[in-house]
DNA sequence: CAGTAACA
DNA sequence: CACG
């Protein structure tokens, strides 16, 4: 067989961002439609809601979370909490779709074992942006971070460790994979100002979902 | 500072 | 890049 590739079904493709950063594309394709109508009933008892800063700004990505534990943030600060602050009730489970996805993304980017104890689900709509960041009110950093996109793309920034590290720019699509861990589990990222367009699994909007152990 | 706004 |  000198060409069996040319006959093997398209695999999908991983790209390395950074050591122990990998892109899955299309890796929750198959998962899409469990994990939108999972959205759909954590929406129920814990609905989106855009938060606020430390520094008083209102976020434009609308967000809620399910699992033991949902980052909030408010005056005060970020962090985790085990209620939500708006309903004062815990937080819905997380779906058993959601954590086998998580557990078999991480382990498919070299991260055997991941056992996520929170998603957060952050809503863009045209125009939403998420500022770069780093993913850093987590108790363990030795966790990695799976990031699932859903719904119309969106353009993803990686920098690195520091604020001002060269940040390159990444097309995400419905379907796509991001885990990041190990040497890269505190990089800079963050989303580009969602561009107006329709997606037939979501509408005006995308949708993303972001596993991590913080507890 | 998971922010906006002012730069050139 | 500075900021409150």
């Amino acid at each position: 067989m000198a060409q069996p590739d040319l006959f093997a079904p398209p695999s999908p493709a991983r790209d390395i961002l950074s050591p122990g950063a990998l892109l899955l594309r299309g890796f929750a394709l198959d998962a899409a439609p469990d994990l939108l109508a999972g959205i759909a009933a954590i929406e129920a008892q814990a609905p989106f809601r855009h938060m606020v800063t430390p520094g008083g700004f209102t976020m434009s990505v609308a967000m809620t979370s399910c699992g033991a534990l949902g980052w909030v943030t408010d005056r005060r600060g970020y962090r985790y909490a085990p209620h939500d602050p708006d309903t004062g009730a815990p937080w819905p489970a997380m779906p058993e779709a959601f954590r086998a996805l998580a557990e078999r993304a991480a382990a498919e980017a070299g991260f055997p074992g991941f056992a996520p104890d929170t998603c957060l689900i952050n809503r863009y709509i045209p125009g939403a942006k998420l500022a770069l960041h780093q993913d850093k009110d987590e108790r363990d950093t030795g966790a990695p971070i799976v990031s699932v996109s859903l719904g119309l793309p969106a353009t993803f920034q990686w920098g690195g460790l520091q604020r001002g590290d060269t940040v390159r720019r990444l097309a995400l699509e419905h379907g796509d994979v991001l885990a990041w861990g190990g040497p890269s589990r505190l990089f800079h990222h963050g989303i580009l100002a969602l561009k107006p367009g329709h997606h037939p699994a979501t509408g005006a909007t995308r949708l993303n979902l972001t596993f991590r152990r913080a507890g």
